[in-house]
DNA sequence: AACGTTGAAATAGTTC
DNA sequence: GAACTATTTCAACGTT
């Protein structure tokens, strides 16, 4: 550690509560996420078997991202798009 | 499943996409704190300690006093405080 | 898997059903800890008391010294303890 | 609680003692359990198919056992099997 | 007996 | 790629 109690001592509690308040927003999600399970739940779904749709659709998502990066460095090889710019700009 | 391919198809999508959506908004969040993370990194701190501050900081902001009276009692009945002292005491 | 249905599926064999035994005790043992808490209510004690006391006992148990000493220097740069205390001193 | 730091004192003591060495044999099987995957990892298998072979052989035999009740009960209405005993008898 | 809650197990991700 | 940590999933338990 670059020092302590010092400067560094502030940058470092600065970063930490930086990362607690994205913790809990994280944490709000995440109830937020249990929550709408539960409406499901309620509503007759089961839950067990949403959340296997939804890892499904998750990879598959991944594939097509996977598909999409590969298409986007063929692309730039040929010149279909500029260098400089990453592939998501392409859609602005 | 309440019913097939009719409202109730319509009704599963509408959910699996507010969780998908509530997902895809912690994924973001858990990108941003990885950042911190490299940034802390950077500038030299153990992030492996960090992580640890953080869990400590967590666990002792939670709260356990609603259950602590009924625990006192079984406590002192087991011998772990003393017969006239109150719980938080013995710390002291 | 190094070699299929030969030595190796002995061996496969073997681990597996080494687990499974393993397995097969710990299950009994969980009986017997439901067994135990069921004459405790049989008796007139709250189990979900006795359960937190036994959860309280086993952290007090874990050893988490040997990371304090580091753990000390960064919670001072927090200001988290006093600059001139050992950490360990906090609680006497 | 029937009486606190008295004989229930004791009696609840005695229960809490009995379940935390109960506890401890489960995690020291537990420990054992996770030294055969890394043997099993060393010797070249692959744990998560091993987990997987092993949750679907635990099934199979939960199905053969709830066969078995199922069996049992058909056999006594049948007047193979005495009234008053549970066909399980082995665990009175 | 269904529900929510909690604890353990498994998996995924990250770091070295 | 191996180990550790974090997250997620699954199962058990008590509760209503």
């Amino acid at each position: 550690m670059p020092d302590v109690g010092g400067i560094a001592g502030e940058r470092l509690r600065s970063l930490i509560e930086r990362i607690e308040r994205l913790e809990e927003e994280k944490r709000t999600l995440s109830a937020d996420i249990k929550e709408v399970y539960a409406e499901a739940k309620g509503t007759g779904f089961d839950t067990k078997i949403m959340r296997q749709i939804i890892r499904i659709r998750r990879m598959d998502k991944d594939d097509v991202d996977e598909q999409e990066t590969l298409l986007d460095i063929y692309k730039r090889a040929l010149g279909m798009l500029p260098d400089t710019e990453p592939a998501s700009a392409a859609a602005e």
